[in-house]
Order: C-alpha cells, then sequence, then structure tokens
RNA sequence: GGCCUCAUCGUCUAACGGUUAGGACGCCAGGUUCUCAUCCUGGCAAUUGGAGUUCGAUUCUCCAUGAGGUCACCA
C-alpha cells in the first residue's frame, strides 16, 4: 500500500461534534493504515465566525482520541505554517497565476447588485449563477474587490471513494470568490492550494462540499494541477434523523463524552461503526483493529443517527475489556468524595467487583459508594422486596441474628464466606432470594450491589458485622 | 424551483442476481444458588411503492415517493 497524506482541516468556530469527529478518524486511519501522514490544518479565513478557544479544543479534542496528526498549527512540519491565515501569501501568487492567464477577474458589483441578481434567480426559480452576469471589461483587481474565478463549464464524471461514480453537468460550474475583499480566500480557492502545497493524497470530507466539486476541478484545471483522490462522507444525523448532527440540535461535544468516562477507544470504535463495517459480524473494533481493516470501499453511502443506547453498550464493552490496573488509571478524577480516603488497593480491588457492570467511568461513585461509607437504613429497600416483604419482621430479624453470628466465625475469605452461607441456607432451610437478599441489603444498604461474598469479603469482617448489627437495630 | 446524492428490522448494518434476508443495539421471555450487571438461550422486528430485464431480483434499468445536500465576500 502506498503511504497516503490526508488531513483534516476544520474551521475554529467552534467544538467538534460526532460529524467532524468521525471525518477526522476516518482521515487518520487511511494515513496511519497506509503508512501515510495525517495533517492537521486550520482554515480560519473567516474572522467574523471564529470563536476564541476554538484552535485548542481542537488540537485537545483530537489528542484526547488518539488522533495524533504528523505536521500540524502547533507541531509544525514540512509545509508549516499549517494555518490560513498565515498562508496569503501563498494564496496571492496562486491568485496572480489566474489573473495573468486570464482566468480570474475583480468582481465589479456592490454585494447589493450581486444579492439582486440572486433573488431575481429565485424568483424565476432558477439556480444562481453569477458567470450570468459576467462582466465583459471587468476592472483591475485592486485588492478591495472580491477577486472571482473565470471558469470554463463544462461536464465532469469523477470518481468518489465513498460516493463511487458522478455525473455533472456544465450548468453546476460557476464563477466563485476565490478572494473576498478583506484580502482573505474564500475556503473554496484556499483548501485547493493549501492542499496542492501539502501534497495532499485524498481528501475526505462531509457531504455539503459535494456539489462544489466539479467547481473544484474546474478550477484544478486552470490552475493546471492534478485533483487529489475525494471521498465525500454522509453525514451524521440527529437522533430525528432529519437533518445533519449540529450543535443547535443538541449534538455534544465529543469532550463531554470522555468527561462522562466514555473511553477513547469506544468513540472511535462507535464513531467508524457509524456508516463502516467490514462485512463480517464483528462489532466491538480496537483501535489498531479499525486502523488494519478500515476500507473508505464499505464506508456506507447514506447518513447515519446516532443512538445513544448503542454508544452505552459498546463503552461497557470496552469497559470490561481492559485490564484492572488499566481500567484503574482511568478512573482517576471519576471517584466520589467518599473514596477520598480509600488506598489504592481497596479502591482497585472495588473495582474489579464493579468492572462487569460499569457502563460509563461517572457512575462509579454511585456503584462504589457502600464500599467506603455506612449508609444510613434504607427500610424501603426490605418492604419494597419482592421476596422479603412476604416474610415477617420477626422471621427477618431473627434470619439476620443467625447470619450475623455464622459470619462472626468466618475468616472472610471469599470461599469461606461462600461456604457458610451456604450451610446457613441449608440450616434454615430458606430459599437464596430471601437469605441472601437480606444479608446483601443489610450490608450494603444498596439496591444493587455486586456478588454478596464477594462484596462482605472486601468489606471485612468489622464493618459487615457493624452494618448487620445496625440493622438489626432498625428490625 | 434547478442540480446532486441516498433508500434493508425502531436504530447501526450484512447478503458474486439464487439465503428460511444474517448480525449487533434496544425491547420481551427464560437460564446462570440474592439484587444490579455480565454471560447463555429463545422471541418480536426490515428489503419505500410501481413497472421492466431475468428461469429467478434486496441486488440491474426506469418512474414515482420519501430523505439529505447545494445554488454565500461560511466552511
Amino acid at each position: 500500500m502506498k503511504p497516503i497524506r490526508t488531513r483534516f482541516a476544520p474551521s475554529p468556530t467552534g467544538f467538534l461534534h460526532v460529524g467532524g469527529i468521525r471525518t477526522a478518524l476516518f482521515a487518520w486511519l487511511v494515513a496511519r493504515q497506509s503508512g501515510g501522514q495525517f495533517v492537521l490544518r486550520f482554515e480560519d479565513t473567516d474572522k467574523k465566525r471564529e470563536v476564541e478557544g476554538a484552535r485548542q479544543h481542537l488540537i485537545e479534542c483530537l489528542r484526547t482520541l488518539g488522533l495524533m496528526y504528523d505536521e500540524g498549527p502547533d507541531i509544525g512540519g514540512p509545509h508549516a505554517p499549517y494555518v490560513q491565515s498565515e498562508r496569503l501569501e501563498s494564496y496571492k501568487r496562486w491568485a496572480q497565476k489566474l489573473i495573468d492567464s486570464g482566468r480570474a477577474y475583480a468582481d465589479p458589483y456592490t454585494p447589493e447588485e450581486v444579492q439582486a441578481f440572486r433573488e431575481q434567480a429565485q424568483k424565476d426559480k432558477k439556480p444562481f449563477l453569477y458567470r450570468n452576469h459576467r462582466p465583459e471589461t471587468p476592472p483591475a483587481w485592486d485588492g478591495t474587490r472580491p477577486l472571482r474565478f473565470k471558469s470554463d463549464p463544462k461536464a465532469y464524471e469523477r470518481h468518489d471513494e465513498v460516493m463511487g461514480d458522478l455525473k455533472t453537468g456544465p450548468e453546476v460550474v460557476d464563477d466563485f470568490i476565490l478572494i473576498k475583499s478583506d484580502g482573505y480566500p474564500t475556503y473554496n480557492f484556499a483548501h485547493i492550494i493549501d492542499d496542492t502545497e501539502m501534497e495532499i493524497d485524498l481528501i475526505i470530507r462531509g457531504q455539503e462540499f459535494l456539489a462544489s466539486v466539479p467547481n473544484y476541478l474546474n478550477l484544478y484545471e486552470a490552475l493546471g494541477l492534478i485533483p487529489p483522490k475525494m471521498a465525500t462522507m454522509p453525514h451524521v444525523l440527529g437522533p430525528d434523523g432529519n437533518k445533519k448532527l449540529s450543535k443547535r440540535d443538541g449534538a455534544k461535544d465529543v469532550l463531554d463524552y470522555v468527561r462522562e468516562g466514555f473511553l477513547p477507544e469506544t468513540l472511535l470504535n462507535f464513531i467508524a461503526s457509524l456508516g463502516w463495517n467490514d462485512a463480517t459480524e464483528q462489532e466491538v473494533f480496537s483501535v489498531q483493529e479499525l486502523v488494519e481493516k478500515f476500507s473508505l470501499s464499505h464506508v456506507q453511502k447514506s447518513g447515519a443517527r446516532f443512538d445513544d443506547k448503542r454508544l452505552l453498550w459498546m463503552n461497557g464493552s470496552h469497559i470490561r475489556e481492559l485490564e484492572l490496573d488499566d481500567l484503574y488509571q482511568r478512573s482517576a478524577g471519576y471517584w466520589g468524595p467518599e473514596a477520598a480516603g480509600a488506598s489504592d488497593d481497596y479502591k482497585k480491588q472495588v473495582l474489579a467487583l464493579i468492572q462487569e457492570r460499569l457502563k460509563y467511568l461517572a457512575e462509579i461513585p454511585e456503584l462504589t459508594k457502600f464500599f467506603f461509607v455506612d449508609l444510613p437504613v434504607n427500610g424501603s429497600l426490605i418492604s419494597e422486596h419482592k421476596q422479603l416483604k412476604k416474610v415477617d419482621q420477626g422471621e427477618l430479624k431473627n434470619l439476620l441474628q443467625q447470619a450475623r453470628d455464622v459470619l462472626a466465625e468466618s475468616d472472610f475469605s471469599v470461599q469461606d464466606l461462600t461456604d457458610r452461607l451456604n450451610q446457613l441456607l441449608e440450616t434454615t432451610g430458606q430459599k437464596p432470594a430471601v437469605l441472601f437478599s437480606l444479608v446483601r441489603i443489610a450490608t450494603t444498604q444498596a439496591p444493587a450491589s455486586p456478588g454478596l461474598a464477594e462484596s462482605l469479603a472486601l468489606l471485612g469482617k468489622e464493618r459487615s458485622l457493624g452494618r448487620i448489627d445496625q440493622q438489626l437495630a432498625a428490625l
């Protein structure tokens, strides 16, 4: 496989959501898989839309997810700078070539005049084409007016790595703006220059650019350049499935998911599987497997909806596959205040017990609280228990007292606890659903907890017996 | 409105033109000596509609319908 250079070129206008990440992920996967490079570039040519802190956020996002780029604004590279606003000289140079060859001209109209053309076209129910108003003798370009591309409309047949073979007629090619009156280039112009100069082999981007590609092809021709390969990603849709995922519709910052304790590898797996699969029945992929197995040719052409439930399941799945030490390291920062004084060793053992029921790290506190503090007796746990509520209080007290006596003899190893509790089952003739539930509730005061013997062993003898006494007193 | 793209269970998806249309999430029902979870078993659930090509269409063609994108001095 030939090394492929790809890029992710966001504009710093806000946080990165799932759709944006997916574009970045696929570009990263292709680069990694082929032994090529992944380039980060900021497209900041619209100063009005720029959002403070967005650059840092984008970088943090990619780093957190492990989508490390080989060249970029903050780390440099052979084609620096990787920020469009710092590459104006380049755009000017290429623009001049177009002017010299008669393929670019100054736009003589005011914005209002252009707007009037546009509205007229709309009224006539026709698409707006600037070139229908192309001036015969445009003024010399002095930098105060927009510079437009003089297009050479023609039909195109092209191949898209995801969408397949595409055809368009000449009617979609128009004289678009290359350089705005503020001196900054448009995306349409700048990205072509940058991708050329940065030797990008494959452009992966969202569907919103699909309709503009014929314009780009026309410009490549005018510049005498060979266009790179292109892959167009379908949009990730919001939960309603009717529009592309956007911040307004509640699309979350990807870092918010990380903060809630979704693992980076889950996020990558999930986002990749939104529109891609390897044609087998495998659902859960490690990052390494994604790198090995990813293929643009298996990317779905239609948009995909974001399903939180599936994400939750997948995260649990990845969590279960983690080594305990690894999981423990990642759990730092998620423990509740009640765990503050606990030793690493103890917390690690707690974690081992809840690993298989953990869906995301932020739920660690509620799942583990009773391992660290004695909770007050909660009578409803018994009164609403479907087995225990049928047994009268005296009998419960009697049973719990017997359990206490038996446990007092135990060394509190898991094995010994299991043996003694089983024995008690026989001597009392009780069902596990009654006896074990009773002891479990007494010692945890929680609606749910890990296995009884394991929990007791970890809590220890003193604490367990103390809690039983507390429950006995309340009965 | 023009142009472009897309269309399989509720959701994510699989199926050289030949399968009882498969898997996963979720949901439901069971099982794994207690709860929750894990794990296992089973169940419900889909080819947008209509023509055509073919011995045979989820698959190829056309039309319709629906959805999305685009027609910016935004990317």
